[in-house]
DNA sequence: AAAGTAAGTAACTGGTTAGTTACCTATATT
DNA sequence: AATATAGGTAACTAACCAGTTACTTACTTT
């Protein structure tokens, strides 16, 4: 490996990798201790330590804790934009569209508590940015189930009095509150949540609701 | 009014009203600076600032900054407790008392930010008081509508395999979410809201959601 | 192999903040 | 009127923290 001296193929392990590396040990040590401690509450010493290196260097990748922070923000929308460009597939059944998207959204947020309590914050601090520099996100879905419920309402599975920015609103509050007021949910079931059943019998509440109310 | 000095009628402008007064004065300070900022964000010196008093006295009434965020806290859940226990009035019609009570919630969040912004902070610092301290307010609430989803069930109106735990945790949420994730609902109509008219679409958009879902 | 440059370190700085101290003032009791 | 006590103030302190400086180490280029 020694002999890759070439200008097109630098060191395997040499100052490009390591400071790529760095930089992303950073980025990660960040979004789980933002995500823990909010924008204000985490500290850059505590991310330093917990990237393994030295606080300058926060300096010098991200030239500010604020900017770090947007940088955090920022990856961590990038990541639920792309997947619910890659999300959309027409079936046949508005029902099974509708479903499947529910269905998507609430274990994207089982699994990535990072992401709800990021957008949690970013809530109560003020949408520093969140609103103003992510905007796209919500305009997607909004297309997306555009299409979807106009389909469905065509062909008379859903009711055509529906305003479908309160439906994807409402179906963002149905998964949401589990994961972020878990202590309702605490003081509601009394035993710890979020086995693989607990989780299923949830999302089969949400799509119950979102289905057919609670009414007979 | 300098003549009542007996031991049973203090002055009136005395040391124990004034007291009383700055106590007060710190609580109703603490609350919108705690519910602004957050425990952590909120500086004791602007507390005391806005209280119009010395921060001394805050140590002095309430013994610390941790102290007198408890006491904010338990005010506030007195408040929504007294309310909700003078709230249950039967109705005959499940329908009726259900909407009535989805009613008083949404509207109490709407003219309750501080309430909104203080059960979120301790959703995302850890519920280090809400949990612990205050676990009467959601029994209370499983055990008021326990009764009027009970009665709907024996009548024949709700859907027997309902779990009255995700009713309340699902109300819960789509009333919540107005005020919780303001940036969210901004994305999604572009345009000032919470006008009258607009809190009433709301709120019928959450029966609607409730009493018959989306789908016809 | 020498020079240049980027990664990395430790120790520091200026500003902020929770909590304290020493002191003063007004009210109530004797 | 004298004394005790609770309400109230300003200035301080010890700890903390974002950001910086002056320095060292190691890789890459010539």
């Amino acid at each position: 490996m020694e002999a890759l001296k070439q200008t097109s193929f630098p060191k395997v392990d040499g100052r490009e990798q390591r400071s790529k590396e760095s930089r992303s040990r950073i980025l990660k040590a960040a979004t789980s201790i933002f995500a823990e401690k909010g924008p204000e509450g985490a500290r850059v010493d505590e991310i330093a330590d917990a990237a393994g290196i030295n606080k300058r260097m926060i300096y010098h990748y991200f030239g500010s804790k604020e900017n770090l922070y947007v940088e955090v923000l920022r990856h961590n929308y990038n990541k639920i934009y792309t997947l619910s460009k890659n999300a959309i597939d027409f079936a046949d059944d508005p029902r099974v569209n509708v479903a499947r998207a529910i269905r998507a959204y609430f274990y994207y947020l089982a699994e990535n508590e990072a992401h709800v309590r990021l957008t949690s914050w970013e809530a109560l601090c003020g949408g520093r940015c969140a609103g103003k520099l992510f905007p796209k996100f919500f305009d997607l879905i909004e297309l997306e189930f555009d299409d979807i419920i106009k389909d469905g309402i065509e062909r008379g599975f859903i009711r055509p009095d529906i305003d479908i920015r309160q439906v994807i609103l409402s179906v963002h509050a149905l998964c949401l509150v589990y994961f972020t007021r878990q202590e309702v949910v605490q003081s509601l079931w009394h035993e710890d949540m979020f086995s693989e059943e607990m989780l299923e019998a949830c999302l089969e509440h949400i799509l119950k609701l979102v289905f057919d109310g609670i009414f007979s």
